[in-house]
DNA sequence: CTTGACCTTAGTGTGTACTCTAAGGTTTAT
DNA sequence: ATAAACCTTAGAGTACACACTAAGGTCAAG
């Protein structure tokens, strides 16, 4: 398959495709007597890999480091997967818990303005971003 | 004030001040005969506000917008501020809810794995990425 | 046979919030 | 007087995941 056919099948771009081929992560098998890219059914399954891995929230070289296991399986232990996976869970734990703590300061100063058509002269929202101890209590 | 006192005080790097400076959020009031940078009191108060702003979320293009209310609060509404504020928060609930949405697949990834020392030949996070309905069941 | 839709490479631009560097001037203490 | 510790500027580098551009080669349809 070609680069424009995969891109259109996979809804992703061909500039994507060529991205991940620069970085590593997909080289399609053969190259046309043209010099195209020709792309396998298996090509397109770890393309495949690809896009799911990034569904569930891995970047782009945490996907690497799954590629290079998923290649060598019998070099690479269960071990070693579960703890990249456990690892990035911990870590979209961790910033889903800071932004909670930005969603609620937020709601808080949301709040607190009468969010009306008068001046902003004594808006809490301004004058809590001023005060010292505005979100803290 | 000298900058690397105000630093020092707010716990924030010399370095950050001047990307402040040059990205038009604190610009210090005078400069001594030597070009050095004097911060006062008010710039000290301010730089304090937009610590604050950061840490409830706000970028800092978002901060910029708030300062320039601020500084003329008599000529806008709490309903302008409150709707940036609002915005924020929106936002930031859509981004919890994604990342949530990433932390449970990768919990379910994570628990269908045995995470031993066997070799990955089978591992089911592997595979799961690898299967179309994976993750939708 | 030419038009348009594809394809190639290499390189630059985007946004965020800094961080660091180089090359040099100033102040304070010894 | 000189060294340490500050200060200045302008500009480059970092991470992420592409998007876009220029300049050109290839191919199918009409
Ligand atoms: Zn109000
Ligand atoms: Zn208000
Ligand atoms: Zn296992
Ligand atoms: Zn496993």
């Amino acid at each position: 398959m070609k680069i424009g056919e995969v891109a259109a099948q996979l809804s992703v771009s061909t500039d994507t495709l060529r991205y991940y081929e620069k970085h590593g992560l997909l080289m399609p098998s053969r190259r046309t007597e043209a010099g195209y890219r020709d792309y396998s059914l298996s090509d397109l399954k770890q393309m495949r890999f690809i896009l799911r891995a990034k569904d569930v929230g891995f970047s782009l070289t945490e996907i690497k480091e799954l590629l290079a296991i998923k290649l060598y399986k019998h070099q690479h232990s269960c071990h070693e997967v579960k703890s990249l996976t456990i690892q990035k869970r911990d870590l979209v734990a961790q910033r889903v818990a800071e932004l909670t703590r930005f969603h609620q300061s937020l709601s808080v100063l949301a709040e607190k303005c009468c969010g009306g058509e008068e001046l902003a002269d004594n808006c809490s929202i301004l004058t809590t971003l001023e005060d010292i101890d505005g979100l803290t209590q």
